[in-house]
DNA sequence: AAGGTAGGTGTACGCCGTACACCCGTCAAG
DNA sequence: CTTGACGGGTGTACGGCGTACACCTACCTT
């Protein structure tokens, strides 16, 4: 049994690495076994190859959970055009919720990746870049945008809760954005974030009141719940 | 420097291990350095003794999360009397979120424990049982109650959501409580399981129709949000 | 032909959870 | 007073983990 590279092998005995061959390879152990059952080693085993070789591909096990996430950010349908932002918003959400129904493990990576990363990786950031921008296009202020972002909080994936937290003290992000390129790609985030903050350097800073929010997030509930009581 | 027990000597050299000592050694350990920081060895080691001794007082580590999940749960303040509804299920919810931020790691811990067992521990039951009773004594109705569950959803902790999933296939619960005390011990929730599901015996089984109620709840946020954008 | 480079390999280290055998102080029964 | 069970702390050891580091080997460029 040779196994090394013979030239005219018709079938080759492995198909070269990529960094979207060890993602999806991850995700699908993931999907069956769950999270816990996710190692490098058994990565490398069901791709046939040292677990070494991971390494030339993500530079640490986070960067793949990172990388995991925006394979799955990359499963939500993009925004559907023309419509009212309801039926926009309503339909990304139910289609995050199918993705999050489909991998279980999801939510626990998103959640413990968002608490240590400084800045979400870009397919996220797009994500809710996109997402504001249909609020906006439907007449929502800015203010009243930064509102709705939090109000939605866990039901728009379970990260705009963190995504607004203070992001001082985390991992240092390796290649952190410049400004200019930011407000390039994720216009309605720096928006956003200046409105709230009047300082635009600290992209998606602390300036806002987390406790304001919540409260505020967490009456609008009550509000529609008392409604509901009240109709009987 | 003799360290073994000597009987006189005034200052005894370690007070003897016990769960409770235990459980707090973790949460003050994950307090400072996060959940991953957490090891049985370095519990182990904040309490002076070989990481085996811990044993001794928990199963094993999962049985140590859970019981810190307890002890988190424990300082949420107990139910407020003579309010209404609103006011009372809005204290305790703050509650909450004080101890959450307390706590950064909880709802990690929270999350990744409630995917993986069958049925919450009892101190997470009587907490849900006594919010149930507020929404009960509200005036609500079983389903409205049923509801108003999803709606809150992470915000009444972050695990209503899982509470009602299915829970067939998870770690079975080692020590299940029997219906007979389960009734006796959680009235609200056993009288809400039994309306869902026609089935008093999977008393949070899946009787629930999970897409219903989070587009329930969806739309509940997006009616709110649309009264808010109208009244501009 | 020379040499750089991208990508797969092998070895090794320190950490983890925990199974298992042990040991010792206390206390009840004989 | 002896004995033996037992609760609780100990020591050793195993298999799995992430990953640092040195290597080797094809290939591509000049």
């Amino acid at each position: 049994m040779e196994t090394t590279t013979q030239a005219g092998s018709p079938a080759q005995p492995r198909a070269p690495l990529s960094k979207e061959r060890v993602l999806s390879a991850a995700v699908a152990l993931a999907d069956e076994g769950g999270v816990d059952a996710l190692s490098m080693r058994k990565i490398a085993q069901a791709l046939g190859v040292v677990p070494m070789a991971l390494y030339k591909h993500v530079a640490n096990k986070n960067e793949l959970l990172d990388g995991m996430i925006d394979v799955l950010v990359g499963e939500i349908d993009p925004p559907a055009g023309n419509t009212d932002w309801k039926t926009a918003i309503r339909r990304r959400v139910l289609s995050a919720r199918r993705m999050l129904l489909r991998h279980t493990w999801a939510t626990e990576v998103i959640e413990s990746r968002m608490k240590a990363r400084a800045t979400p990786t870009p397919a996220v950031m797009e994500y809710l870049d996109s997402m504001i921008g249909i609020f906006r296009a439907g007449g929502f202020s800015v203010d009243l945008v930064h509102h709705a972002m939090h109000v939605m909080g866990s039901r728009l994936l379970g990260f705009s809760q963190e995504l607004f937290e203070d992001s001082s003290g985390r991992e240092p992000d390796p290649d952190a954005m410049p400004p200019e390129e930011m407000a390039a790609r994720f216009p309605h985030i720096t928006e956003l974030a200046m409105a709230v903050a009047h300082d635009p350097d600290s992209v998606v800073g602390s300036g806002c009141d987390d406790q304001f929010e919540f409260e505020f997030a967490l009456d609008l509930t009550l509000d529609g719940l008392e409604r509901l009581l009240r109709r009987n």
